[in-house]
RNA sequence: CCGCCCUUAGCUCAGACUGGUAGAGCAGUCGACUGUAGAUCGACUUGUCCCCCGUUCAAAUCGGGGAGGGCGGACCA
């Protein structure tokens, strides 16, 4: 595999990639490695798989792929997840996470995985946060985690610090590429200004886009029905994609169709599947797609109606999620114990 | 350490001065209309009024105590 073709790999189905000019010759000059962040707080949820198939896409672009528990921003964020709940949370994240990698087509093994509270505390670590938290106005500290962070009537501290220790865990992590979603953009450009001064060297930053809510508008953690679980059964799942916002012939907003170009398809591509949708004869039988933008071509020409798109959407979405749920509902203790108010 | 303010539906809040069956908007649920959903109509649901004690025939409302949160002042050898 050449140069390019190991870019193009990187780099399909991002939002943004900041440079792409940086990763060309990062992968001229040998074997980069990347890394992504998750922050143990809520439930895992469908919009995490997304950001999964591009860990398999490095992989196979030859990259080495490192994923960081986040488990003290958990924390730092809010108090998102209570302090003592945050080693449950991880080793529930971490299954997942493996589960998701797995399902999405990729070998866990092949991805090394640290907790942040194993180097975060280090000395160095901490004496660098602190030179960096003395030269960094509140203002550019809120605004590089307003994308993350969750807001409050009583912000605390630790949201900004937030910031100032993701930067630190790019170098900590020794990672050339930081990867994430396109609502941690604030926070790398950020990596990006300071970490040359803090004896690191600027990320290349890779973005995973952010899917729609299945109710129209942003995906909330906290809207039911805005998102599909991992725990959903099948029947939820066509339940909630039937229920989603989908307007005939209109792309914008719509995550029905945002769930099958980011994770159907490139699961599917990577199990050598085509996507079948069944369709009383009245309007045209049965069609069977190869790839999304041949189906994306007939949503937005009227040719294929949403009413159809979906129970087939829905079956497929609830499909490639099946591994995972499977090994979650194996292992009940694994979310009781992350989670002991909602599930005890 | 001192002072002031806040706490009512899932959310944002009104009601408190002047005690009398706890409200609005949004959200949610259900119908109608669409071959989906949304939008739009129509209907419906929602409560530890932060906790305890007291006054009263009657307390979200008045009094006392407490908890949580916010703001300010003071102290600064």
């Amino acid at each position: 595999m050449d140069t390019a073709e190991r870019l193009e790999l990187a780099t399909r189905n991002t939002a943004e990639v900041v440079e792409e000019s940086e990763l060309q010759q990062l992968l001229a000059e040998g074997t980069p490695s990347a890394y992504i962040g998750y922050a143990p707080t809520g439930e895992m949820h469908i919009g995490h798989f997304t950001t999964m198939r591009k860990l398999a896409d490095f992989l196979g672009a030859g990259m080495e792929v490192t994923v960081l528990i986040a488990d003290l921003h958990a924390h730092l964020d809010d108090a998102k997840s209570p302090f003592d709940l945050l080693d449950a949370r991880s080793a529930y994240y971490q299954e997942t996470i493996e589960a998701m990698i797995d399902a999405a087509g990729a070998d866990p093994d092949d991805i090394e995985f640290v907790r942040g509270s194993e180097f975060e505390l280090d000395e160095d670590y901490a004496l660098e946060l602190l030179r960096m938290a003395a030269e960094t106005t509140i203002s550019r500290a809120q605004r590089a985690a307003s994308e993350v962070v969750r807001e409050s009537d009583s912000p605390k501290l630790g949201g900004l610090l937030y910031p100032l220790m993701q930067t630190l865990d790019v170098d900590a992590l020794d990672a050339d590429v930081a990867y994430g979603g396109i609502d941690q953009r604030g926070i790398y450009m950020l990596s990006r200004e300071m970490l040359p001064d803090h004896g690191g060297e600027a990320p290349v930053c890779v973005f995973a886009p952010l899917l729609s809510g299945l109710s129209g508008g942003k995906m909330s953690a906290s809207d039911e029905a805005s998102k599909v679980n991992l725990t959903d059964d099948r029947e939820t799942v066509v339940e909630k994609v039937g229920d989603a916002y989908c307007p005939a012939g209109e792309r914008e907003d719509n995550g029905v169709l945002e769930y099958l170009e980011y994770l159907v398809f490139p699961v599917l591509d990577e199990r050598g599947e085509s996507f079948v949708i069944e369709r009383p004869e009245e309007y045209g039988g049965d069609v069977t797609y190869e790839t999304y933008g041949d189906l994306e071509e007939d949503f937005l020409a009227g040719d294929l109606h949403p009413a159809d798109l979906k129970p087939a959407a829905g079956a497929a979405i609830s499909a490639v999620i099946a591994p995972v749920r499977e090994r979650l509902l194996d292992q009940p203790a694994l979310l009781r114990e992350a989670y002991p108010e909602k599930y005890d």
